[in-house]
DNA sequence: CTATCTAAGATACTGGCCGTATCTTACGAA
DNA sequence: TTCGTAAGATACGGCCAGTATCTTAGATAG
């Protein structure tokens, strides 16, 4: 358990120390037990060095989180759209799963109370992936003749993003054969239906088959906006 | 703040008072800093009094949000498998809106801690949503002939229901555009892609395009399953 | 090697909240 | 009116957050 070892540690050498402990904390007692006296002393020092360092519980477990989560620098040109997504969404995959789905499910929920904190998440976490997505492998799609940037949207472009967050989020796993289903019944049959669309004309749905009477989305709800939320826009590339 | 009646309360209306009361208490002090004798002094009664009908804190958050979580009865025929679909989404939107993001997404955090709560919870909030999609949506749609029973998976299934899901929890909202661009540029796109498929070759993915040098899926990573998860169907429909 | 400065580590304390035990008292039922 | 049940008040032990204070190790400069 706790482990003061002979020489003070400073620096480097004890945050790393300290963020160690946390991970073993969390792992032994759970995220929601977790407390700071039970950090500093699993880590052999006490809690005013925890203190020194971070303003409170969710900022350590955050640090923790991000030393532990690999990044994602490039994915690899496999020569194919369907390639690269299949390795984009294995690499998403592979981070989230270094962290674990409990510490993923409970950040995105305390990062929730906090919008400092959800920036700097997003930040850390995202965009990188985000952008991946859309300056590496649809870029070089659009550069090898698969798909042209007509048949993009900002909906199609983070769809696989989207639903492998979603099945993380959910089931705590990501299944290779999830990744499959999502790039090959998924998102590709959606850019295959916008191939040979005109320019905007891209918009209305497809009538799947001879529908009798449409009439088209007749009621509307709430707006859903439960007001003052308008950081919707910083949340939307999340994880 | 603290309002004790003139009469005692009991049972039914004493109940629903303090229900009342913790809502109050998650919009005034916010969800991570409600507490049990901020509850019961708002509701003007005792901690005791609390703690006689629920566990702990997140016992009584769960009970507030499915008290104040509409259900779902039916969804009305609109003529259209589109129509249908949005009118469901709709209905999804409106529910976890009427209990707000922080809450959904906290209580999705605090839920995944524990098996138990977990599956309640996915039974309360859940269960029916998904029956709806696919005994009443769905089923409705083959017997118009719009699509056939061929043409669905699993995946294509709850594909409304993932991304609706997914949009709220990370946006905090679902905008009436966004439940018309997943139904117009992802599901019914997906599902026309697969409508004259032989009954069982429909697995591979179309090749978008002319791709050059196809060699798919080289790489595979990490399974994915963070070990010890298997519970992971019961999450699968989350809200 | 010594002086000095910085930060680690130990300890203690206030305050808040949890969860429970105990007692009194209002209300409903019979 | 009586009696049983549950509400409400109070109090308490315990844990933990977060801070203040003091001592001491060790890095660095001269």
């Amino acid at each position: 358990m706790s482990r003061t070892p002979a020489v003070r540690r400073r620096g480097e050498v004890l945050e790393q120390a300290i963020l160690d402990a946390t991970w073993e904390e969390i792992q032994a007692v759970g995220f929601t037990k977790l407390t700071m006296e039970g950090v500093a002393k699993r880590a052999g020092t006490s809690k005013p060095v925890l203190y020194r360092r971070w303003a409170d519980r969710t900022e350590l477990i955050m640090a923790c989180a991000v030393s532990r989560m690999p990044t994602v620098e490039s994915v690899p040109d496999t020569g194919s759209l369907r390639g690269d997504a299949v390795e984009l969404l294995t690499q998403l995959r592979d981070r989230m799963s270094a962290v674990g789905p409990i510490v993923i499910v409970t950040l995105v929920g305390e990062v929730t109370h906090y919008p400092t904190f959800r920036r700097e998440f997003l930040h850390k976490f995202i965009d990188r992936l985000v952008e991946l997505m859309n300056e590496t492998v649809l870029d070089r799609a659009v550069a090898r003749g698969e798909i042209t940037e007509s048949q993009l949207t900002d909906r199609l472009r983070r769809l696989p993003i989207d639903l492998a967050r979603n099945e993380f989020l959910i089931t705590g796993a990501i299944a290779d054969e999830a990744i499959e289903e999502i790039i090959d019944q998924v998102f590709l049959p959606a850019l295959h239906y916008r191939r040979n669309l005109p320019a905007e004309a891209a918009e209305p749905a497809p009538e799947p088959s001879p529908a009798p009477g449409d009439r088209r989305s007749e009621r509307r709800g709430v707006t859903g906006a439960t007001a003052g939320d308008r950081e919707a826009d910083a949340g939307r590339d999340l994880v």
